[in-house]
DNA sequence: GTGAAAGCGCTAACAC
DNA sequence: GTGTTAGCGCTTTCAC
């Protein structure tokens, strides 16, 4: 059995009320005593109980994480950076993979398991603004994401329209005009909230610059996995669409594009500009590396923590909507636009269909 | 304040002993009152209070987890499936990341969080055999992984040499002689005991079909990466050295053999099958998808909680080792050897110098 | 500066 | 079948 506040008050030969002072540094301990107790508390390797700890205090000092899955990269590093953001806070993080489903956000939010962490980050996915009352809890939650908004709640997400507005921006700055976005909202699409912004974003960029959208450039993704990124490309390729960048909603779709790009011999990004979006550490170990506009998940992953841990310490605030910046961490896989590459539409030209697959000019 | 056994039982009308039996499903209560006792719990909106129930059980139904990283798919999955194989059986994960840090994994095993979960499943890195003392802890701990093996405490791990030497005779079945090993061992690498492991493997195989094993073929790769898989090949195909195959001692270092063997003008698997190691998702996602040896990922985490849940609710038993089964799982990144292929050397033949790079062949 | 004692919410041994 | 009670290990109020 482990040894308990009694034993070291025993051995040290003073009255438990003592360590307990010493253990949680109070004042007024004597130095002498402070160290008889230290070296009892050594010697018998007493670390506190937490579950009484906690009963008493009515904390665990444990945050509860609720993300849809840790096979997706952005939903890895951003709990990564959780637990790491916790670990300096003293906190402890007890992750939950929601799979997307509503019954599982549900229990995140509801179920018993709520009364063991002292806050919940959540990122929903399943549910939807029409669920927000449920997300006013006793407890604190901070929200994350883009498929729910609670006036009731912290929530911490990223700028993503002024981001993908800023992506889309560097792209046309590099004199890109053809710009494919690989990841379009629909209506039934995945992370309906998080593609419908990053569009938004996209179309402004365009349109402040006076290019008209085109329909045919922006392709919807079925999930956000890698092969709907490459399959984005091909239907580009194979409708004989012209583009000299591709913007991807995502990482994921971003790499799934270059590599389809890639295979069917198009230079990057001599002749065309890949872009993603979300930063993963992934992007760095490619040929060429990824552009890649970082939404701030690191960021996002302290503001968080911070604001999880400050409403758990100091209750009654009222709640706050907080978004983190962003920044374009250009790498190898955009450049300037060639002069020479054929493939370049004018400015608002609409669809320019050529004959079979896009040509490598070289 | 949340609701406690005494309000449900005030509103119920019985003693709060009764309530307890409710809820923990004992035996002798008569019908009429669990349904007023339920009425009151679903009115009230109870859930038992877990530090409370822990303090007095002794038991927290928390299992901690320390992996290097969550950052890296193989232990993103690995933690993914051990969060989902724990829910099935009524514990919850707290994970904790090492980043392979030697304090870092110290502080799991010995730090104070260890008391507040009932068992501790640890993949060390830092660690090795020599600190396999400081594993046989008063509380139960589960190993994975090839870098600690301890007597005193239950270990789950693959069977790396088996599952090497099966996917280099796969390979070898196809027709392939001359298959270059990505990630062999090196003294001061990373994760020595799985490289050594699975390099011992690729060797057996080709003994056993009478191929000389080539120094020039076993490439070591600095990290795990995406881009130590690139090198390798670079390497490979800089040096002129002929190869037909490939084997990556991991998925990552296959995407980015993969890769770098594609932009090189290299078809798959038409000219080099490419075997990877260890079934990411991802590699379901590539062009070609990824044939990939299963070193029985999803298996482990299921065996290893249950090891640990097991020896929780019943100790004493004697420390198990076990070995889960492999398997290959084929996709289209492997393929018969061509007979026209011009890059194939004979069998023993040692390095095969030709002029520039692998000529590719249509 | 230290000691005594209450009580956090729960389970389970013990009465009835 | 239900009620009473002790005590898990801790923090903290109150004396001294």
């Amino acid at each position: 059995m482990a040894a308990t506040l009694r034993d070291v008050a025993r051995l040290a030969g003073v009255s438990f009320r003592t360590v307990s002072n010493v253990v949680n540094e109070y004042q007024h301990v004597s130095e002498a005593t402070r160290a008889k107790v230290e070296a009892a508390i050594e010697e018998l390797g007493y670390h506190p109980n937490y579950s009484a700890r906690s009963l008493r205090l009515g904390r665990s000092k444990i945050l509860g994480l609720a993300v849809p899955t840790l096979t997706q990269g952005y939903f890895a590093e951003l709990t990564s950076e959780i637990i790491d953001a916790a670990r300096e806070r003293g906190y402890i993080v007890l992750t939950e993979q929601t799979n997307s489903r509503r019954e599982l956000e549900l229990d995140a939010l509801q179920g018993p398991r709520r009364l063991m962490t002292d806050g919940l980050l959540i990122n929903p996915l399943a549910l939807t603004s029409e669920d927000a009352p449920l997300f006013s809890t006793e407890r604190p939650v901070v929200l994350l994401g883009e498929n729910v908004f609670c006036d009731q709640v912290d929530h911490v997400t990223m700028k993503n329209v002024e981001a993908a507005a800023a992506g889309t921006d560097y792209l046309i700055g590099l004199g890109h005009r053809r710009i494919a976005l690989i990841g379009a909202a629909t209506q039934d699409g995945p992370v309906m909230g998080t593609s419908t912004l990053r569009m938004k974003g996209y179309r402004q960029a365009l349109q402040a610059h006076g290019i008209a959208p085109d329909p045919a450039l922006e392709l919807p993704a079925g999930t956000w996995r890698r092969a709907d990124g490459a399959a984005g490309v091909r239907r580009l390729l194979d409708n004989g669409v012209a583009f000299d960048a591709v913007f991807a909603a995502t990482d994921m779709l971003a790499l799934g594009a270059m590599h389809e790009l890639q295979v069917s011999g198009v230079t990057l990004p001599g002749d065309v500009s890949v872009l993603g979006f979300d930063n993963l550490v992934e992007g760095e170990y490619l040929t060429p590396t990824l552009s890649s506009v970082d939404g701030g998940r690191r960021r996002i992953a302290d503001v968080a923590v911070s604001a999880l841990i400050d409403r758990i310490e100091n209750p009654g605030a009222p709640a706050v909507y907080q978004e983190v910046d962003f920044a374009i961490v250009e790498r190898e896989s955009t450049g300037l636009r060639r002069p020479s590459a054929t493939v370049v539409a004018e400015p608002g030209a609409g669809v320019d269909v050529i004959p079979a697959r896009l040509p490598v000019t070289s």
